[in-house]
DNA sequence: ATTTTGACTATATTAGATGAATGGTCAAAT
DNA sequence: ATTTGACCATTCATCTAATATAGTCAAAAT
């Protein structure tokens, strides 16, 4: 594929991001984006085997755009409670804005968007080995202390998913962002050394 | 109203109850409920003004159990740390089994059911004043140790309630079980007073 | 050779129309 | 005081026709 043809292609997935932010998978048509980079629908399948395809595109975007700020979080400096704060923080902020993520969380309910699977399944990956690196780090300089690191990985993991449901699809992040600092400060407290008393 | 016929009302919100926990609000037709205990559905009316006020006293019972043996809990014997794990588990066992409950919440993404808030709002103060007579014991007998108790207690609110939803609508409550443990452990140490004295 | 087009097909979605099912009412009966 | 069954209005399910949409492809354009 040629350097302009790739232009195209971006394109095409900048209109679909447009479309498919404001209107969902469903209500957004092929035709839609075609029209909005004045090209014909079939022009989109030859860069593209399906709507579904572009979607996952689409998503996988827009969870790498996250994953890019999340990790300039993880790699700076500052003791690892700090990051940790920053992180969860961070991450609630950028994902609140992911409309498309929220609708394949919301899918979770009613239809499931299989077709994001692995996209899905990239992100949670990148999430257990960047909390890894986090906590790791705290253990390694003496700040941090744990029983077993990967059981607090995954209690991290679930409460972070968890929460997200009632902030993004309630709407309720101004209701519960009170409790989000409440709830870093918790992590902090339990995992600080010297306090830990398993 | 005499003695008989509150009983029929009980018969009533006892078949009202099977039907609503298998087939949901719906698909239970008062038809149904009424052929159950042999009358016809024009006798609900004598007792109920409508469906709704039915399946809202369904769930008021299903909740009104759970707040029954969740009371029995705080004002048992022992340590407020170890109170506080048995009401989460506890907690978590029984509404895990009120599928009135788990419909409530699920129809909270797709139309919602407002006419059982009040006795979900009621739920919720409840389980608020619990939280509050476990943490405020443990904090008078020296146990715990808190900047702001309520801020506290709201954070377990939100906690309990967002973790409710992949567990019973998704059922992951087998996978989350091991991290509900390890979230017990995490909500005692940080609040645990001189955990850094052996 | 690569990219784009527009006509084409098959499938899915919507709109409308009909009939059945259901929530709710009520006067009469028990 | 309680229960009944006929009754009404509205919703819901089902069917059909028409429309819209995803996806294909040979031909045209670049």
């Amino acid at each position: 594929m040629t350097i302009q043809s790739s232009a195209v292609k971006s394109r095409i997935v900048g209109a679909a991001t447009k479309f498919f932010s404001q209107f969902g998978f469903h209500k957004t048509t092929m035709g839609d984006i075609a029209l909005k980079i004045h090209k014909v629908k079939g022009a989109i399948y030859y860069y593209f085997d399906s709507k579904e395809e572009l979607y996952n595109e689409v998503l996988k975007q827009e969870l790498t755009s996250v994953q890019i700020q999340l990790n300039e979080i993880v790699n700076s400096n500052g003791n690892s409670v700090e990051v940790l704060g920053r992180y969860t923080k961070t991450r609630l902020k950028l994902l609140n804005e992911a409309k498309n993520y929220h609708e394949t969380i919301k899918a979770d309910f009613i239809e499931r968007y299989g077709f994001v699977d692995d996209v899905r399944k990239d992100f949670d990956e990148f999430e257990r080995t960047q909390l890894l690196t986090i906590l790791s780090k705290g253990k390694e300089e003496g700040h941090l202390e744990f029983s077993d690191i990967n059981s607090t990985v995954n209690l991290i993991l679930m409460l972070l998913k968890s929460i997200e449901i009632p902030l993004f699809l309630q709407e309720e992040y101004k209701e519960y962002h009170q409790s989000i600092d409440e709830l870093i400060s918790m992590l902090s407290a339990s995992m600080q050394r010297n306090m830990n008393s398993k």
